[in-house]
DNA sequence: CTTTGGATCGTCT
DNA sequence: GACGATCCAAAGG
């Protein structure tokens, strides 16, 4: 463990309780631990439950989705397009289901395991700018779905190291969705070079629920 | 830089 | 049987 590591903590489970669309944005700038591998969350985009049709929650409890419908803290990984794993933050009440899709992050630690776990990987930020990146990355499969992220009982922490949210942080549309792309329930870093596309800029434009 | 199409299979209808 | 909360290589400006 390096001195920088123990300077982390976990994050207080007061931050995930709520729904979604509130803790997404102050999951900006938070840390994933994942044994020596250590990123920066700089991308996140919130999914609710029944009322959000392009949640996986959106119908109801399925052999998949069940992570989403346990307690907030939990990591939420699902497999898609054949091939990818994505990672969610839990959150909202207990059987309350809502989740943070994990969807871009800066690299900050053990980047010599993720340039191996990322050989298609050609510069830095391609390590973790997407969503399946990011998991590859950490090395994040199926085996960590239900994950204790504060408790660590896998091996995967979310932390702090005292920095907070953006002052204003980038907002707008989901992406990669079909349905319910009106909500901006996007969240970003404005300025960092892993955050997906031209998301530049740090205009926020917050449209209430 | 942007656009396009293929890869690949678990999950739910 | 259809469709993804995606990525990448290849091709065109």
């Amino acid at each position: 463990m390096s001195a920088e590591a123990a300077r982390l903590v976990p994050v207080p489970i007061d931050l995930l309780a709520g729904d979604p669309v509130e803790v997404a944005p102050r999951l900006l700038n938070t840390l994933l631990v994942v044994g020596e591998r250590v990123v920066r969350i700089v991308e996140v985009e919130a999914y609710r439950g029944r009322e959000d049709p392009a949640s996986h929650a959106y119908r109801g409890p399925t052999r998949r989705n069940g992570t989403m419908f346990g307690p907030p803290g939990r990591l939420y990984v699902y497999f898609t397009y054949g091939m990818h794993w994505c990672a969610n933050v839990v959150c909202g009440p207990e059987s309350v289901p809502g989740a943070v899709l994990l969807r871009a992050a800066a690299p900050e630690g053990g980047l010599e395991a993720m340039w191996a776990a990322r050989p298609a990987a050609r510069r830095e930020r391609d390590l973790c700018s997407g969503p399946a990146k990011l998991c590859q990355a950490l090395g994040l499969t199926g085996a960590f779905d239900g994950a204790d992220l504060l408790a660590g009982d896998l091996g995967v922490r979310l932390c702090t190291d005292g920095t907070g949210p953006p002052a204003a942080a980038g907002n707008g549309p989901r992406i990669g969705i079909s349905v319910a792309a009106e909500h901006p329930w996007r969240w970003w870093v404005p300025g960092d070079p892993n955050v997906s596309a031209r998301s530049a800029g740090g205009a926020p434009a917050p449209e209430p629920l």
